[in-house]
DNA sequence: AATAAAATTATAACGATAACAATATTAAAA
DNA sequence: TTTTAATATTGTTATCGTTATAATTTTATT
């Protein structure tokens, strides 16, 4: 069952995290365009619909919705800082073709290694890299 | 068996990527201080033997040693890239209490989803966060 | 030795992020 | 409701990692 923005307002007013607008509307942002955006495409997006927004503003809040544990980090690129809102584990695809990074599920809590036993584990990221269909196909096209 | 300066020696020969004094030193480094070093640390230290070094340099080697297949790219945090001599598949873990980033070994060629199954996997990274054993003995000392 | 190619260096430019202070908004108190 | 305090947003500036560029040096080729 996917998280409803509903849930997110649950879980900030728990937390004593006031819901501005604008927080709001990076919260509905996510959940409508779960392509893990960067900070800048979801400033340039909602400065559409807020154009007083700054881009500090996201910063702010994407910072204050990690430290809540309702926003998960992927740094898959080094260049590039990406947000999630689906924060059950999965594992992260990024074609090096066209860029896109898709999900995919992946039994991430029985991942574990002999290395570890007296580590404490906080968090999992499993970043994968290589060419998705979509653009295996459109080589193979042109051949 | 870990790789010796000689077999990268090797290597660059047969790729035809030539070895210069700056591009050993950065090798013989990285063979040295497998902690992961960032950009600036590799430059830091190499400057007390060569004073005249550039980092330029140091992010032109890295880049060609990367694109070679000598050196991968470690991206667990996203401020800071780190670079890592060892290819050979294992997973990172990075304390969150004192920065330390610690290898172990994990089956990762084994690890896969049905959901990419039509998808060309190029490279696969794990990275886990959380307190490493040192870190957890001192916090409990204090209590 | 002369020439061409490649690598290194120094410098400047760029972009993502953080720091900061001023303004606006919200919450709490009177 | 008014006043006051706390918090959030905004605009600006600063910082830092990285890349681009051109000049210089080194290496390879003829
Ligand atoms: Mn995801
Ligand atoms: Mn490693
Ligand atoms: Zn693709
Ligand atoms: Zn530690």
């Amino acid at each position: 069952m996917k998280p409803s923005l509903e849930d997110f307002k649950k879980e900030l007013k728990m937390k004593n995290i006031q819901l501005s607008y604008q927080r709001l509307k990076v919260l509905e942002y996510l959940t409508q365009n779960q392509c893990h955006p960067t900070v800048d495409k979801i400033f340039t997006d909602l400065q559409k619909d807020i154009p007083t927004l700054s881009k500090t503003t996201i910063y702010n809040t994407l910072r204050i919705l990690v430290e809540a544990g309702l926003v998960r980090v992927i740094t898959i690129e080094d260049n590039e800082t990406r947000y999630d809102i689906i924060v059950e584990n999965h594992g992260h695809f990024k074609c090096e073709s066209c860029g896109t990074i898709y999900d995919f599920s992946i039994d991430i809590d029985s991942l574990t290694s002999e290395d570890l036993n007296n580590f404490k584990i906080n968090d999992k990221n499993i970043y994968f890299k290589g060419i998705c269909p979509r653009c295996l196909s459109s080589i193979n096209e042109i051949r």
